[in-house]
DNA sequence: TATTTGCACTCTCGCGGTGAGAGTGCTAGC
DNA sequence: GCTAGCACTCTCACCGCGAGAGTGCAAATA
C-alpha cells in the first residue's frame, strides 16, 4: 500500500463519494469545486496520479476523470467512510411495519428483505432463520398405501420436512400411529446424534427403527446450509442502476446484467457465501473481485449473520454494483440484523 | 374476424413459425423460399396485406417484413399450431430426475420449475401444492415468557404456520401442553368451519379458546391464495431472448426487461392470475395484452393448474416473450402437470 | 379473374467523418 | 511545493450517405 497522506485521503474520499453519487468518472476540477478543497485542480491531479500508482483509482481512458478501483473502495470502506445511521423516522417506520406483522413469523423474512431493498434501491437477499443444529419438535406418519407412508417432520426452528417412507411389510395406520406416539415421546427436542443414541439404547420394532433412522438422517442434513432457499427482493432495482441501464457500451452492460442475474439465481451462492464469512463478525463488505466467484466481479455485497449464536440464525444482506452507498448499506444491514435479533429473542425467549 | 382462406392460414402459420424461429420481421420471399409455397411472393404479399387488414400481423415500418400481432398468435395457437410432444428420451430424463428426489417432497416444486425453464429456455413459475381448504394436522404451543407463547401449526398439505400468542394471564408450559393435547385430539383433520363449530360445542378454558380461535383464523386465511410464495426459475433465460438483448432500439429493450422483471418480482401476480383462470381447464395460454395487466403487454404465459380437484393443487407455467414456442411450451407444461399429479397421487394416496 | 413479373419507392441500418468538449499531463513561473 | 496556462488526446453525439431489404403497384400473363 502506498503511503496515504491526509491530503490523499481527503481527495480519495471526495472522489469515491462523488463517483458513488454520479456514476461518472470524476474530474479534478469537480473535486475542487464541489468539495471546497483548499488547493487547485492541478495539485489534485498530482495526487490523483499518485493514487493511480497505488491502484486505488484508474482512468477509463486518457482524458477521462478517475474512477475508484475495488482496492480504492476497500480503502474507503476501511478508513474514510462513516456509517450514516438511519434517521429516527426511518426507524419508526420500519418498527411499525414489523409491528403490523409481529405475529406472523413467516412474514418477517420477506419484510426484512423488502425493507432493505427499498431503503437502498438495490437487491436484498436473506435466508430464513435456521437452527444451527436440527432438533425434532414433532412428527407424524400417515399411511398412504399398504407399503408406503408419508412422514411429516417439524423441527424446533419451524422448518418442515416431508418424506416418503417405503415399508418392507404391510402396516396399518394404527400401528404407525402408535409407533409415532412412542417415538415422539422419546425423540422430542433431540438432535441427530441424540436420536441415534436413543435408537441404539431402546428396543424398537422394525417400523420404529425405520422411522427413527429416517428422522436422524433428515436432522443431520438440516445443518447443511447448502440446498436451502433464500429470498430475493428488489432485483429490479439493480436494473435501474446506471451501470446496468445507461453507462458504457451497450454490450458490456447487458453482459453485466446477465452476470448479476445469474448470481442471484444460483441457489447455492448465499449458503456458499455463509461458509466463507468470518464467524459472526458483524457486518461484512465484499467488494467486486475480492471473492473467488468470477461472476461477481462487478458487484459488491454487504452481508451479516443475524440470530443468536449457537441457537438460531441466518444471513441477510444487500447486493449491488461496486459503486454502492456503503455507509448507508452497512447501517441498514446492521439495523435489520438488530431488528431480527430482537424479534427472534422475543419469540424464542432468549435473553438479549 | 376476417375470413380465413386455407391459403391465408397456410401463410400465417408459416409466418408465425418463421418469426418464432428468427425473431426478425418475415419477408414475403422468405416464406416462399423456406416453406415451399406453390405461389409467388407477390401473391403472398397480397395475402399478407389481407392479414394485416385483419390485424393478425403488422409491419414495424414500411418495407420491413411482417410480424404477428397478439391476435395473430392467438389464431395460431387456436387453429394452426400443433402440440409437439416431448421425445421419449426427454421424458425418461425427467422421470429419472424425479426418481432421484422422490422422497423429498420439498424438492419437487423446484425441480419441476427448473425442468420447464431448461426445456423452454424461458422463465418458469410455480406455486407449491396447497390444499383447497386448510385442514389442521397438528399443532404445538411453547411457552416463551409469562405472557406470550409460540404456536406452530402443521396443515394437512404440509404447510406450516407460526404465530405468536399474547396471553391475558400468566400460564405455565404445563397448562399449555395439556390444553394443546386436548385440542389436538378435538381438532385434528378439521377445517376452519368445523373448528369453529367444535369451539362452540365444547366447554373450553380461556387459553384453549384463544388457541382455538387463532387456529380457526389461520385455517381460514390459508385458503386465500394471495400472499403466497411462488418459485421462479430461469429468469436469466429471458434476458437471452433476442427481444431483450439484441433486437430493436436499446431504450425499448431495457424498458421491456424492466417490465418483465417487475412482473416476476410481484409476489401477487401468480396468485392473482389463479383467480382469473377458468376452472381446471387444462393448459391455458395468455398472450401479451390479452390480460388486464399493463406490465405484461409483451409477455406470454402458458399456465395450468395441477393437482387433484378439491383436494390439493397449485399452479405451474412458463413466462416468456410473446414470440414463444407455444407448441412445445404447451406440451411441456401439460407433461409436468401430469408428473406432479402422479407424484401427489402417490404420496397422498389418491386414485388417479 | 387470379397470379406473376418488373420496377420504383421507402425506410432502416451501418459506416466514416467531423467538431465540440472534457479532462488530462506537462512545463514554466510564482 | 503549488498554480496557471496550454497543448494534446480521447470520447461522444451528430450528420450524411449509400447499400440493401422489402414493399406496393401497375402492367403483363395464364
Amino acid at each position: 500500500m502506498i503511503p496515504m497522506s491526509p491530503r490523499k485521503q481527503q481527495i480519495l474520499r471526495a472522489l469515491v463519494e462523488e463517483y458513488i453519487h454520479t456514476a461518472t468518472p470524476v474530474a479534478s476540477e469537480t473535486l475542487v469545486r464541489k468539495y471546497g478543497l483548499s488547493f487547485s485542480s492541478a495539485t489534485v491531479r498530482h495526487e490523483l496520479a499518485g493514487l493511480e500508482e497505488g491502484h486505488l483509482i484508474y482512468q477509463p481512458h486518457t482524458s477521462a476523470g478517475r474512477v475508484p478501483t475495488d482496492l480504492g473502495y476497500r480503502y474507503f470502506v476501511e478508513h474514510l467512510m462513516q456509517e450514516s445511521a438511519l434517521s429516527l423516522d426511518e426507524q419508526r417506520l420500519i418498527r411499525h411495519q414489523f409491528y403490523q406483522v409481529q405475529d406472523q413469523l413467516d412474514q418477517w423474512v420477506r419484510l426484512t428483505a423488502s425493507v432493505m431493498a427499498r431503503l437502498l434501491h438495490s437487491a436484498a437477499v436473506m435466508t430464513p432463520p435456521r437452527a444451527d443444529e436440527g432438533r425434532l419438535k414433532h412428527f407424524e406418519v400417515l399411511s398412504v398405501t399398504e407399503l408406503s407412508a408419508h412422514l411429516v417432520l417439524v423441527l424446533m426452528d419451524g422448518t418442515v420436512k416431508q418424506q416418503r417412507l417405503l415399508l418392507e411389510d404391510p402396516i396399518e395406520q394404527e400401528e404407525l400411529s402408535s409407533a409415532a406416539d412412542r417415538l415422539n415421546k422419546l425423540l422430542q427436542q433431540k438432535s441427530a446424534g441424540e436420536v441415534k443414541k436413543i435408537l441404539e439404547q431402546n428396543d424398537l420394532s422394525p417400523v420404529e427403527h425405520l422411522i427413527g433412522t429416517t428422522i436422524a438422517r433428515i436432522l443431520e442434513q438440516h445443518g447443511d446450509p447448502l440446498g436451502d432457499v433464500f429470498y430475493r427482493e428488489g432485483v429490479v432495482n439493480i436494473l435501474e442502476q446506471p451501470e446496468y441501464s445507461r453507462m458504457g457500451p451497450e454490450e458490456e452492460r447487458s453482459e453485466r446484467v446477465r452476470k448479476v442475474m445469474e448470481v442471484l439465481e444460483q441457489n447455492r451462492f448465499l449458503p456458499a457465501l455463509a461458509s466463507h464469512l468470518r464467524e459472526s463478525d458483524g457486518v461484512q463488505v465484499i467488494i467486486g473481485g475480492e471473492n473467488e466467484w468470477d461472476d461477481m466481479k462487478d458487484v459488491s455485497l454487504v452481508v451479516a449473520r443475524y440470530g443468536h449464536e449457537g441457537k438460531i440464525g441466518g444471513l441477510l444482506g444487500v447486493i449491488g454494483p461496486t459503486r454502492m452507498q456503503y455507509g448507508r448499506a452497512i447501517a441498514v444491514v446492521r439495523y435489520m440484523t438488530q431488528v431480527m435479533n430482537e424479534l427472534l429473542a422475543e419469540v424464542y425467549g432468549f435473553d438479549e
